[in-house]
DNA sequence: TTTAGCACTCATTTCGATAGAGTGCTAACG
DNA sequence: CGTTAGCACTCTATCGAAATGAGTGCTAAA
């Protein structure tokens, strides 16, 4: 579609101005050394793609600016990934090296590292419910009227909900019930759990106990809406250093949007496995229009487990971040796996 | 120390100020009517005050501004509160009326409430381990080497912390030293949780267990540092809409801070009950300088368990604020004692 | 003691001129 | 025919001078 000289100058101009956030001149690619064609040449070469739709310009007498266009063609012709920088792969040694037990220990971590390497923002899922199962369960009384509910799941999570105690069931009965539901249900992926227990437990409930309606009413509590998935955020002011946000009203669009959880894990969680770059407009959210979000899926034995992404301007250093995803979304799977595997 | 003219005066320039975030004149106080003397005998008294360090001229020819000093003057002589508007009171009744049942979902409602009644941004801060007991422990075993601690205290919260599991120790090992510890130690206050844990259950498990060490190493990690106080924040951004903090440099170390939880808990735990106004560099962060911070303990059972806070620039409705965090931490200790009392 | 009047100060706004970066087009060059 | 030098043109950003106006401090009168 494009000529290897177009390629080439359009890839030099997302780069430069990558790196200055200002309108690149067919001046400033022509010095750069790696495009050896006079101003003159390149400049008919930057009309062309503008026409075609990669490039903009802000003005008539301004250097042009990649469209969002122009950034996925830069990123779909990435050359192969290079290698981090020293410095970064020290910061992931730290991060492997590091006894973390929980879970939440290690994503937490690795979200503040990732924020630190990238100075953009990172926004990280932790597990899907979808692929754990159940553990163990508990219902231990706080007082006469309300007890918790512990839910241990297969990778260690642990969820706890507080809980009426129904009028007129007994400590005892509702201990029953939990040695009930670990005795049957133990292993049971957490998704198919609520249709478990309709089948299975409330039958034996129905046959062995007095208060059908209030116990199942107090597991349908207790397993309700399994929590969203919790949502890690780190390096949110990153934003604030970015020229494209001295906009205070774009900055507090996308910043009211990242303290929404349900809405960023519904724009994170993803069907695909491994990288996905969402560029501006690709994304759907209004408020991410100058946004680009690139995410990476890790993973714990083999099922995928949870998300991690980097939040940036359109205008972001693709290939550092594409890498560094790769990498870290490697060594999480690693840690984690390494963790809790067989 | 002021006389009533003086008072009446720095009064309306505070509140003229608060409200308009501009340097007042003399002439818009006279045109207030709750003030009625000329311009010239106003700035005359405006002479005086700034003498005497209530009030600041950002430059010869511009109206004055509160010093913190002034700030610290209004706030103590504040007229007894006034009732909230009615439209807040709904936002509190239906937090009232809103069946929450973990006590951290109060929390965080409560946290949200607050930041929108108020346009500021509301810190919270989560029962203190210090005041609570323990109400359960248990371990339970998730792999060969893993096992995740679960820690009930008598506030209905669920820590959790996965350990390792010392080389040598088996399952009913530990079992028996769970039960152990719930038997003995239930009730006791968290805070003395690890003294006696040493002095009553090392002794036991010494005379009648094999791996002394490695069992009294896997007690000090689940007991480890009782995790910090949980940090609820609501409403940062609502910061970019000061136009104190139009200068992204003072935003940012702001947010910056606001990222960092041991920062904010130790920033907002405070000896005293009741409500405390820390005015610009009263606080003892440097970051803080042009912002106020209004804390509020609320308490269950009459014990403190944990703080409200609101930040915002020291240009702030001290007046609204401080009604509105009264009203709430009552409502908030109500809330919470309703639910766990006896 | 209060207030009207007035000269003075100083940040902010306005406006025109200027500089400078970059383009598009044309014509010459190899 | 592709490439490049040259040049006129466009448009923004910058700068400085002048105008504006809000507000003060002081003095003198009520």
């Amino acid at each position: 579609m494009l000529s290897e000289r177009q390629s080439m100058i359009l890839n030099a101009i997302v780069d430069d101005y990558i790196r200055s956030a200002e309108p690149v001149g067919s001046r400033s690619i022509s010095k750069r050394g790696d495009v050896a064609f006079s101003p003159a040449t390149i400049r008919n070469e930057m009309a062309d793609l503008e026409e075609l739709g990669f490039l903009e310009q802000p003005h008539t007498s301004a250097g042009r600016i990649p469209s969002n266009k122009g950034y996925r063609y830069y990123v779909d012709h990435l050359s192969p990934l290079k290698p981090l920088k020293t410095e970064d792969l020290k910061l992931f040694k730290q991060l492997a090296a590091e006894k973390l037990n929980a879970v939440e220990e290690v994503i937490q971590h690795a979200g503040t590292v990732l924020a630190s390497m990238t100075n953009y923002t990172s926004i990280l899922l932790g597990p899907e419910m979808f692929n754990t199962s159940l553990r163990h369960f508990q219902l231990l009384p706080l007082s006469e009227t309300t007890a918790v509910a512990i839910i241990v799941t297969s990778s260690g999570e642990v969820e706890n909900k507080t809980v009426t105690i129904p009028a007129g069931v007994s400590v005892s009965e509702m201990e029953r019930m939990a040695n009930l539901l670990n005795d049957r249900l133990a292993g049971v992926p957490m998704h198919k759990l609520k249709a478990r227990i309709y089948s299975e437990i409330g039958q034996e409930i129905q046959r062995h106990a007095d208060h059908y309606e209030g116990l199942m009413k107090l597991l349908d509590d207790a397993f309700a809406a399994g929590k969203d998935q919790k949502v890690f955020l780190s390096g949110t002011t990153n934003m604030l250093t970015q020229p494209e946000f001295r906009d205070i009203g774009k900055l507090k669009t996308v910043l009211d949007l990242l303290e929404q959880t349900p809405t960023l894990t519904r724009l994170l969680s993803s069907e695909h496995k491994g990288i996905q770059v969402r560029i501006g407009s690709e994304n759907v959210h209004q408020a991410f229009v100058n946004c680009s979000l690139i995410t990476a899926t890790y993973s714990l034995e083999g099922e995928a487990f949870g998300t991690i992404g980097i939040l940036g301007p359109t205008r972001m250093e693709y290939a550092k971040v594409i890498g560094t995803l790769d990498l870290l979304s490697r060594a999480m799977s690693r840690a984690l796996t390494g963790r809790y595997g067989a």
